[in-house]
DNA sequence: CAGTAGCCTG
DNA sequence: CAGGCTACTG
């Protein structure tokens, strides 16, 4: 028999189609509790990528003031340089974009300034700094900690503070504001906190100039001397101040002022101006290490190019970038890259990828018996070509699985075959966007993709064992009476419904014994519901039992150390 | 006790 | 699909 659900159990495909197509355009504002879930998404930076948000007007700043973070000589040192479009004028246009993308968001709406990649953009950024924090090469473990633990600190007593006020009733902080007002208490916990902010706001300076200083340790040597002076000149130290009128200025020096007695005048906004300061400077900090590096990418990038052997086809040299990228460790990863990684091309010009790649790896195709298709679906609608990438086009699910599955979660993405070459080598812009995904993959990587795996596996299960039972109540109810009535074909309702989450585009095979186990499980609940075993709130767990059996055997990749 | 599977929920 | 919770297991 064909079983046939009812129609509202039935996934349609336009309907799934453009929900999916929703979520993924979606601006991050539009979202449920856009606040809170921006805090959770990046669990390993979700202070800064907090704090960064709330510091979006200061970007214009510094991008407009963008000589402060270039020397001249790495712009003009290069007649290759002047030849294409440099990284220097890539990483502008990027920040100009993003600037020009910022107003107009803030103009639709000033709740949501900024679009998924920015944000993901920082995410990786923010795990940068992580990452070069953490470096083994010259802290102590227990002074990093401590520099880290400063920063978990400061952003939880942030995050508490905007739960706080997200969770009191506008009236109620109303009043508890004016009560305040009066207490006299108030001011001296005000001040209490104000000295610890203050406090926390210099943990923050000191570390951001550990920083940056490791930063300069790191390049020092491959910049020319005249770099080192324009740089020098160019006042490449953040220095952040605040005015008396209480604006904030960059400054020749670390300084945290406004003084005591603007403290006593209005220590609220003093405490609201200290947390204001504290994650400009980590703002600040994060773009100054981005715009650095992509300056030393771009000056390494004349050899980088050269180096390239003609005859050997786009799809070795990937091949060699992964694998040689795959032995590399955190540290090779910030450091200038291997001749052998990069090339940059002067085809593409930075708008063809301005934005990192996703780090966001999402639903590989897999059949619900645990193993995983290599078949890819289509990243791209039918009538697009697969290489007419936009800088918002996420890198695909079943693309970044598969390349894991090749070359190990230490591997780029950059080798990935299917990519673009304008987003696998050619762009300047993306160089830095790939260095950054290689160091962020090196940073807790591991362990979240594992966990996203088992989870994705998980719900796939679930949804197929949830299918199964709906199909065998629904041939009960049609008044099947024998359990080998019941068949499962490529025709069956019940098989699309599965094909249509797991395989939706078709872009694979199933394969036959797919069908066979399906029919099993479908025997083995309609036998369980007519023995009326579903009465046991543990029911299903022998049925589970019976079908593990048949699961096909875990990929060997899924096996290696490298995944745990 | 940490890690994991399964269930529930949004 | 993902997060939270609970029960189970080594």
């Amino acid at each position: 028999m064909n079983l046939t659900p009812p129609d509202q159990s039935i996934h349609k495909p336009n309907e799934v189609c453009v929900e999916d197509s929703k979520a993924d355009l979606m601006l991050p504002c539009f979202r449920r509790d856009m606040y809170e879930e921006s805090l959770s998404s990046y669990h390993s930076a979700p202070l800064i990528s907090h704090l960064l948000r709330k510091t979006i007007h200061n970007k214009r700043s510094i991008i407009n003031n963008n000589q402060l973070y270039m020397p001249a000589s790495s712009i003009a040192g290069s007649s290759m340089l002047e030849s294409r479009p440099t990284l220097t004028e890539s990483a502008q246009d990027d920040w100009s974009n993003l600037s020009s993308k910022d107003s107009q968001l803030e103009s639709a709406s000033p709740e949501c300034p900024l679009s998924e990649h920015v944000q993901a953009k920082r995410a990786r950024v923010e795990n940068i700094i992580r990452g070069m924090a953490s470096s083994p090469s010259d802290k102590s473990h227990a002074e990093r900690e401590n520099a880290e633990s400063e920063v978990s600190r400061y952003g939880r007593e942030v995050y508490k503070e905007n739960k706080r006020k997200q969770k009191l009733p506008q009236h109620q902080e109303h009043n508890h504001a004016a009560i305040s007002a009066s207490n006299n208490d108030a001011n001296a916990s005000r001040e209490e906190e104000c000295h610890k902010l203050r406090k926390q706001l210099q943990s923050m300076q000191r570390l951001l100039h550990q920083l940056q200083e490791k930063f300069l340790q790191m390049y020092d040597h491959s910049n020319t001397e005249s770099e080192e002076k324009g740089e020098q000149k160019d006042g490449h130290e953040l220095d952040v101040s605040v005015n008396s009128d209480n604006t904030l200025e960059n400054k020749d020096s670390w300084k945290v002022a406004g003084g005591c007695s603007s403290l006593q005048r209005d220590q609220k906004s003093l405490q609201e101006m200290l947390k204001y300061e504290l994650s400009r400077a980590i703002s600040e900090s994060v773009d100054l290490v981005f715009r650095r590096l992509s300056v030393i990418l771009e000056n390494q990038s004349p050899q980088l190019h050269l180096c390239q052997s003609p005859e050997r086809t786009n799809m070795e040299k990937q091949e060699q970038q992964a694998c040689s990228r795959e032995t590399s460790d955190l540290e090779t990863a910030t450091k200038p890259r291997p001749a052998e990684c990069y090339e940059s091309t002067p085809s593409h010009s930075p708008e063809h990828q301005t934005e990192a790649l996703s780090l966001v790896v999402r639903k590989p195709p897999l059949n619900p018996l645990g193993s995983v298709s290599h078949a890819v679906k289509r990243p791209y609608p039918l009538h697009q070509s697969p290489f007419q990438f936009s800088h918002s086009t996420p890198l695909h699910d079943s693309q970044i699985l598969q390349h894991l599955l090749k070359y190990g979660p230490h591997a780029n993405f950059s080798g990935i075959s299917c990519l673009p070459t304008s987003l696998d080598r050619s762009s300047t812009d993306s160089s830095v966007a790939l260095s950054w995904d290689s160091i962020a993959m090196r940073s807790k990587f591991n362990r979240c993709i594992t966990s996203q795996l088992i989870k994705w596996f998980s719900n796939f299960r679930e949804f197929y064992y949830i299918q199964m039972e709906k199909f065998a109540r629904q041939a009960i109810m049609d008044g099947v009476s024998d359990v080998k009535d019941i068949s499962v074909t490529r025709d069956s309702e019940v098989f699309r419904a599965l094909n249509m989450h797991y395989n939706k585009a078709n872009d694979f095979q199933v394969p036959e014994r797919f069908l066979e186990v399906a029919e099993i499980t479908l025997h083995e609940f309609y036998n369980a519901i007519s023995l009326s075993k579903d009465s046991d709130p543990s029911w299903k767990k022998a049925i589970y039992k019976i079908i593990c059996k048949l699961d096909s055997e875990v990929p060997d990749q899924f096996k290696s150390s490298s995944y745990m």
